[in-house]
DNA sequence: TTGTAAACCTACTAGTAAATAAGTAAATTA
DNA sequence: TAATTTACTTATTTACTAGTAGGTTTACAA
């Protein structure tokens, strides 16, 4: 069912939500794209949280997929695959999920909330054992705890979605190049 | 006139902007604790894009005085009062006012975009100054181009007030604390 | 063939949003 | 003192918001 309405739905919202925010889009900016009625919407939706907790799972859903297909991988590929996925959501005028979700944090009930966490969470500790296992093989510079390495990486690369609205384009690859250069050994 | 009605409505808009985002604050959220009519609002700010310019100018006028008040002092310390000011809107449930502006980009209207292009490149081009005088006078590692490094600083640092609203409080000083290790000497 | 459930639609409600028109009281200026 | 301006209020307007009640179509199962 890739294409069923429901799919349609998640992705058109989730696509909004990152590049308008959770509260500058509305159903009707959902239904008229997907030429349905406002009441479809809330049909598979009730409410706009019901839609907010789909898509945070639909990423975790993904992000599982990708780490699973990575993990045959060595660490730098993944980190530079990694790398490249924030470069293509740059690249599409939208910011990460997280941030997103980050943002609007307030507007988000507590079950959205626990789901982002828990999304959140999966990838800092994707991104951790990455770098130690970087570290083990040699592949990558000891900088600081693992973890506070995470965060960077983590944090670099999604403000730099951000960032990037206001300067310049240039200053993405700045960073994203920065990050491997100062992981790689 | 620093407790203006004018005075006020800019800084609970801008906590409500910091807070909560653009599209998430209403002219009530301003009129109501302020005990005037919305109206009165508007007769201060005829649109919510008006608001939004003298907010991003406001900010302007307060990062100026800030690098004046700061222009004696030696860079080390110069980052550290950086770095604390960011600590203390992350401690009042706050985002950078950046990122604040970043997420609703879409949302502005094109002078209002200017002025917080304006504002940016001010407070990367302090940081560049600051990590450049900081290299010269050996108080700061070199670690890779100028703009780079504070183009890092100001990504990780502004990610951090978003990210520690999901995750926990001590990523935060984790982040800090990890920017300045990594510059000084 | 009948029953049922999924996936909609039509039509609506109640509430809220930004914005405006017109009026008023108090202070400022000519 | 008269005229004007500042800083509001009262009272609406227009447009949109999320959300719902109830009806319709389609497909599939009993």
């Amino acid at each position: 069912m890739a294409n069923s309405t429901r799919e349609k739905i998640i992705q058109l919202g989730d696509d909004l939500l990152r590049r308008q925010g959770f509260n500058a889009f509305s159903y009707a900016d959902i239904s008229k794209p997907l030429q349905i009625k406002n009441a479809a919407v809330h049909y598979h939706f009730p409410s706009k949280q019901d839609l907010a907790f789909a898509i945070a799972q639909w990423h975790k859903d993904i992000f599982d997929r990708f780490s699973h297909k990575m993990a045959t991988k060595e660490p730098k590929d993944r980190l530079k695959t990694f790398l490249n996925f924030y470069h293509s959501i740059h690249l599409s005028e939208k910011v990460d999920i997280i941030s997103a979700f980050a943002t609007d944090w307030y507007s988000l009930g507590p079950n959205v909330q626990t789901e982002v966490q828990e999304f959140t969470e999966l990838v800092i500790e994707w991104l951790t054992e990455l770098i130690q296992e970087g570290l083990d093989l040699g592949q990558f510079r000891k900088i600081q705890n693992t973890r506070t390495t995470a965060l960077r990486v983590l944090s670099s690369i999604f403000a730099s979605t951000q960032l990037v609205r206001i300067t310049s384009d240039q200053d993405f690859t700045r960073v994203k190049n920065s990050i491997l250069e100062e992981l790689l050994n």
